[in-house]
DNA sequence: GCCGTTTTCGGCCCGACTGTTTTCAGTCG
């Protein structure tokens, strides 16, 4: 509710910059750092959170208590959703926009379209005959890459990898770092941005012109160059030298509205804050690592997962950031398949051996529970496994073995096999797999249910989202937090990059519910193991601290905490 | 529309790039 009437606002009041506009973008974000439940609120404790006052506060809960807000009904009907869909095309903003509608009564895309074909826009004030052809072209290509398209991180990171992997090969290049939302391990990535540190700078930009991924060069010039890849995806390449490497990150790396609340930090202290460094008028007081540009504000080094300005920069200035969860405190793996799930590519031993190498202290087998159709095992097939299992055992004496299983949560929230053969396993995961489709309430019970069997000490990834390709299941979020609160049982955070389940948000509103978290890797191949990085980035996005993760535990106190509850 | 270790009124981040202009406006990140 709020993004849309800032972007109407922004049309209403003719820019983007306008102060309503940012108030109520900074009210978006003061709402994404509050961990509880805002529709809970009373119009006072609304006024209380950061960017909230009192008018936004009211249109809260009009919202909530009506679902609708006059304000913005105004807004729509004054500005109808045709009409503002012009401003995803690229290089059209609302003061372009406002023109086109006073000066040629252009209402839709239609409208735009043929105004374009009789040549119209090159004569208005303003305007030209290159701009006109550059709306044409932006038009030609809306579909593939409007302003709001947004392409999942499983496909953003490996072409990002990829592709700093080859600059660092390039002559002059002393380090590159991929920033932006992707660095802040967001699930979308609107584009892929590396910053590049390096003396030849013409070198790195000759590498990204001619690089195979790129189909078209949007624009190239001594230290940025801008490409789109066959996917539609764009890449911007920045170059700077290592002594502006620091600052270039910070502000790359963003957010925006973090970068916003830091440059305020420096105007408090009479210096400028840019991409270039940190400066007392002339002078340079930081620039050359992000660790010294945060110290000079009197701030710790913000991990870049937190810097969507939603508390973190108050809570490092306060010495209140979180102690979070990093990859060298997981001690073990939770969720974890072999060649005897249906979907497993890699047999027990070599998952074993990925996972041994790794130097976990404990690791559990959880294959699919009968259930699954073609994935599950059957009793028997499990017995035959827990004694395989027993004897990989031997071979890996440091690591503690738990004989598992990822049980299915039927759509009335039953669980696989009966109570008794649940319980001799050691460890089981819960996970939905399938009835996407039941009503909130049927999906909370449905959860409900499954964490309240005494076998369970995890649910997996919670919604069955695929960021980008399907919803997960919707459910009552404050229900279920309560219910893993009171059972005990963990909520599993799924390192797999299209799932990324929970979502940070509910991460975060669990870890303030003290939800104990798991991090998974959900891994059905050796290959699978690294997404435990991507697990702890995404949890950290969700402010999860090392003691809200069980799977940081020694071998001996995890041990404790499964036995627990059993 | 929000906010206050100078403030309840008067501020509100910074720069690159482009195009339309002779000093600036719009868009973007």
């Amino acid at each position: 509710m709020l993004a849309e009437l800032a972007h109407l606002t922004s049309l209403d009041e003719g820019s983007p910059q306008s102060f309503k506009v940012r108030a109520y973008e900074n009210a978006i974000h003061g709402i994404e750092g509050y961990p509880g439940n805002v529709a809970g609120l009373d119009q006072k404790e609304l006024v209380a959170i950061k960017g909230v006052g009192g008018s936004i506060a009211t249109r809260i809960r009009e919202y909530i208590d009506t679902g609708t807000v006059a304000k913005l009904d105004e807004l729509r009907i004054k500005y109808p959703a045709p009409l503002v869909e012009l401003l995803k095309i690229p290089g059209l903003g609302p003061k372009t926009l406002k023109t086109l509608r006073a000066e040629l009564n252009i209402q839709n895309l239609d409208d735009l379209k043929s105004a374009i074909e009789r040549e119209a826009l090159r004569d208005l004030p303003g305007l030209g005959k290159t701009t006109e052809e550059k709306i044409a072209k932006s038009i030609e290509r809306l579909g593939m890459h409007g302003k709001d398209r947004r392409t999942p991180i499983a496909e953003a990171l490996p072409l990002a990898e990829g592709l700093a992997a080859e600059l660092e090969t390039v002559p002059g290049v002393a380090a590159v770092t991929w920033c932006g939302s992707l660095r802040r391990f967001a699930e979308t990535i609107g584009d892929v941005d590396l910053v590049v540190s390096s003396v030849a700078a013409d070198e790195v930009m000759k590498a990204v012109v001619g690089h195979p991924m790129a189909k078209e060069v949007v624009g190239s010039g001594g230290t940025k160059t801008s490409v789109l890849t066959h996917a539609g995806m764009q890449v911007d390449v920045r170059v700077v030298t290592a002594n502006q490497y620091g600052a270039a990150l910070v502000y790359f790396t963003g957010s925006k509205s973090h970068n916003v609340a830091l440059r305020q930090r420096a105007i408090d202290r009479g210096w400028l804050l840019n991409e270039y460094g940190l400066f007392d008028g002339e002078d340079l007081i930081a620039s050359t690592t992000e660790e010294s540009v945060y110290r000079a504000l009197d701030l710790p080094f913000i991990p870049p997962p937190l810097r969507e300005n939603s508390g973190e920069i108050e809570a490092a200035a306060d010495g209140r950031l979180p102690d979070l969860v990093t990859l060298d405190r997981i001690k073990g793996d939770l969720h974890f398949h072999s060649d005897r799930s249906g979907d497993g590519r890699s047999t027990l031993e070599e998952m074993v051996a990925a996972a041994a190498a790794r130097g976990y202290e404990y690791l559990a087998i959880t294959e699919h529970g009968e259930d699954l159709a073609i994935n599950g095992s059957s009793r028997e097939e499990m017995r035959a496994h827990q004694r395989r299992i027993g004897s990989v055992q031997e071979a890996h004496p440091a690591m503690r073995l738990l004989y598992g299983c990822e049980l299915n949560i039927g759509a009335d929230g039953n669980l696989d096999y009966d109570r008794d053969f649940r319980l001799e396993y050691d460890w089981c995961v819960a996970s939905v797999h399938s009835h996407f489709d039941l009503s909130a309430d049927q999906q909370t019970q449905r959860l409900l249910k499954a964490m309240a069997d005494p076998a369970v000490n995890a649910i997996g990834h919670l919604t069955g989202r695929y960021i980008g390709r399907r919803p997960g299941i919707e459910i009552n979020l404050d229900a279920v937090l309560e219910g893993l609160s009171i059972s005990g049982v963990a909520l599993e955070v799924n390192g797999a990059l299209d799932r990324l389940d929970a979502s940070s948000d509910v991460i975060r509103r669990a870890v303030a519910a003290g939800v104990k978290l798991v991090i998974s890797t959900d891994s059905h191949h050796t290959s699978d193991l690294k997404r435990m990085a991507y697990g702890v980035s995404h949890a950290q996005r969700g402010w999860a601290a090392a003691g809200d993760v069980a799977n940081t535990m020694p071998q001996v106190d995890f041990i404790d905490f499964v036995s627990s509850r059993r």
